[in-house]
DNA sequence: CTGTTAGCGCATTCAC
DNA sequence: GTGAATGCGCTAACAG
């Protein structure tokens, strides 16, 4: 079923049933109505790859994902998907997965063109990563949690501020009465938290210091070892706050590896709030990103840019603090 | 860039660069090896829709998969993608999601077509849903997993041979010297494993009983809820056989908060073999899966299908035991 | 082995 | 408000 057959079921032209079903102001509305039954009722629907080769447009997204190096990264990427997969679909985009994307295997033939990309950043993702990725402003891209030092006047960012969720974190301890409290870094370099760090904790009123600040990486094992660290001080803090659930995990391993009870004897707050942190024991305290709405943000941005010509734009979700059972007084 | 472009900077016709560019057998070497120089030089690449529109094909498959209720069935979901998506890649396929598909909300139209489809099964899946997808053998089809009682002349079926991985396990077992084992299904209506328990258990020396055989879920809380109910037990198993790693997970924490040690009071034996499994504490013993071989096995047949009309084929990718720390001798 | 040509299904001019 | 005609880029027949 075609759009000739369709036209000639209705005795009129391909070009009406054309403008009919892409909504064009020229077209009567009685017109317009006949011919959307008829499609429904003959089962039409329109050639893809002929409206593309025509428009120049063929409703396909492709999302490209850095490999990340562990179980819970994976899980992050999956709500991601998820988040980008449903507004798209909503709007009758598809979405291309590209996993694991290496720079030195792009062979530029064999690329299927697409509508636009997102892009999630990783730490090592580069700013003319990105405006290579968008031919200079000729395709629609955006980043999802691109490092600070990234930039491009060519792609639309979307990141987490987390900045909010992180000053209630820290807030939160110092009213639980902490006053020395570790800080377990995820290794981005420049990463604004980590860099924001000393200034947070001040104004939360807690003090901080070099020995409790680790730049640790992305694992559990990362987190555990960082943790059994800050634990081992004769100063050891009475609080740690973890720049990923992931290491939030790990950390509470090397509590209870020391024998310190969590939260009774040392709090821990992590970052991110992905499914598992509720299931560990204890349920985990933790700042919570609001992952479907960067997919939302993302999408729009996107589908903004791609249909309505929409510059390049610049968004933020926010976070805050979920709290949960591995925080405590400290003793 | 067109071919048109091309084969006009080459003073031939645009045929014989086609037939160059998709490796027809109809073109000399030395025409061929000349097309092939040009078009990196002038950075050619084919439009997919122009060459679609013509032959049909428009090298893009689509991954349904369900929506798996927890954490961890998303993390294998996300392995299942990896592992499809690379050599579909290699072949020049690019590989469209679809998540959490809903039989509710297909509208046929704005579908993107595609050349194939791949399918995850769920508990749910039923072979009209499978014959639906295929449009009766029109659409090449592959079902990762289906559930026993699933067929489909249209589809190719690409499912997990467990079975000699899960007597591994059982030898194993009795070899440490366990008479007493308990098992956790996943609840799968007529799963394979669950059905052949009795058996499979009796022929390794083992001792089964109904009372030992709970068909949980999926969860980790369903695994935790079925062990809690066995160890409770007077004649308490010596072993736990789980039907999925997470319900293994589930399995040591009920252990755990009865006071158990595992593997000193409790051997506890997971499947899938899923990354966490192996820093779970302690290490899991478990059956693995090749999820690798699943996606080349499923992306194979689906290729083959496609291009070389090979009929629909039913495979198995097999399992054996990863032997770690979960599991000792009785005392 | 290579060239010429005819569409694939659609959106879009330009007429009317 | 509608119809006729054109061409997007490519592959497949058919000729040579």
């Amino acid at each position: 079923m075609n759009i000739v057959e369709l036209a000639r079921a209705l005795n009129i032209s391909t070009a009406t049933v054309s403008r009919a079903l892409n909504n064009r102001p020229e077209v009567s509305a009685g017109t317009r109505r006949l011919v959307i039954a008829k499609a429904q009722e003959l089962g039409y629907s329109p050639s893809a790859s002929a409206r593309q080769l025509v428009s120049g447009r063929n409703q396909l997204i492709r999302l490209e994902c850095p490999r990340y190096p562990n179980a819970l990264s994976d899980q992050y990427l999956l709500e991601v998907i998820r988040a980008l997969e449903e507004p798209l679909r909503k709007r009758g985009y598809a979405l291309i997965i590209r996993l694991d994307v290496n720079a030195d295997e792009l062979p530029p033939a064999g690329q299927h063109s697409v509508d636009g990309i997102v892009i999630i950043a990783e730490p090592g993702t580069t700013s003319s990563d990105i405006d290579e990725a968008a031919k200079l402003g000729e395709l629609p891209v955006v980043v999802i949690g691109p490092p600070e030092s990234v930039e491009s006047r060519y792609a639309s960012f979307v990141d987490v501020d987390t900045l909010p969720g992180v000053e209630e974190a820290l807030n939160y301890l110092a009213a639980l009465g902490h006053r020395n409290v570790g800080y377990i870094g995820s290794g981005y370099l420049g990463s604004l938290v980590s860099a924001e760090m000393p200034k947070l904790m001040a104004s939360a009123g807690l003090d901080w210091s070099p020995a409790l600040t680790i730049e640790a990486g992305v694992s559990r094992d990362d987190g555990r070892e960082a943790a059994l660290k800050q634990l081992s001080l004769k100063n050891r803090p009475t609080a740690i706050f973890t720049r990923t659930d992931v290491l939030a995990w790990g950390a509470m391993e090397a509590a209870n590896s020391l024998g310190l009870e969590v939260p009774v004897d040392v709090s821990i707050i992590g970052h991110d709030n992905i499914k598992i942190s509720s299931t560990l024991n204890p349920p985990l305290t933790t700042v919570a990103i609001n992952i479907t709405e960067v997919g939302r943000l993302a999408a729009e941005s996107l589908i903004g840019m791609i249909e309505d010509h929409n510059p390049p734009s610049k968004q933020s979700s926010s976070s805050h603090l979920i709290i949960r059972r591995s925080c405590a007084a400290p003793k």
